[in-house]
DNA sequence: TGCATACTTTGACAACCGTCAATATACAAC
DNA sequence: GTTGTATATTGACGGTTGTCAAAGTATGCA
């Protein structure tokens, strides 16, 4: 599940050469994302949602966090290209990339 | 390759209940340990050396780190479940658990 | 004993991270 | 325009992390 979702690691197949210092430079930012168990537990979530993706306004709840602290850990999903959003008036619609 | 050596991701079967906030607090740490650069290539040279393991006193040169940083970043990794060592005489031999 | 090699621990430092309150921005409806 | 809702950014705070030099521990051998 995890796997699939990290384009980095599809791209680096099981060859005869140790990874390069640029290799796990690319690859330690996707795990560094997934490192903190709230936004483990958001991309679980927009990982359960499927293609329809979820709103960002019903992963604000059971998290227990505060609405920026949920904003900034989607925002580090997005930047490891773990996730995308795409609006919908005045929602945000997220869903695995 | 990486999916595999994560016994705590083994044992999360994809359920139909969202990860509580147990499963990712133990999850969590093993993405952790894997989102440095250096430990990532410490824990693919180890992942290459297969069952036999690879003596620590080969992981230092490589990695242009110093010698207690790598100590350091093999702890982590050992701590969090990825990879064993056993001692034969004064090296110690480190293999993916 | 003593010495040499392999590795760990300690202590310090700058850089980074998770969190929140406060503020700002974007959009829709009026 | 104004007002309200949804989301993002800023700024600050304590805590954590990666790094190294220095000192400490462990094992083997003479």
């Amino acid at each position: 599940m995890y796997y699939e979702a990290m384009p980095v690691a599809r791209s680096l197949p099981l060859t005869r050469r140790p990874l390069t210092d640029q290799q796990s430079a690319l690859l330690a930012p996707v795990f560094a994302a997934l490192s903190d168990p709230v936004r483990l537990r958001l991309f679980d979530l927009v990982h359960r949602a499927g293609s329809t993706g979820v709103c960002s306004c019903d992963l604000t709840g059971p998290l227990e966090r505060s609405q920026p602290t949920i904003s900034h850990h989607l925002k580090v999903l997005r930047e490891a290209g773990l996730v995308q959003a795409r609006r919908e008036g005045t929602w945000l619609w997220y869903s695995v990339v």
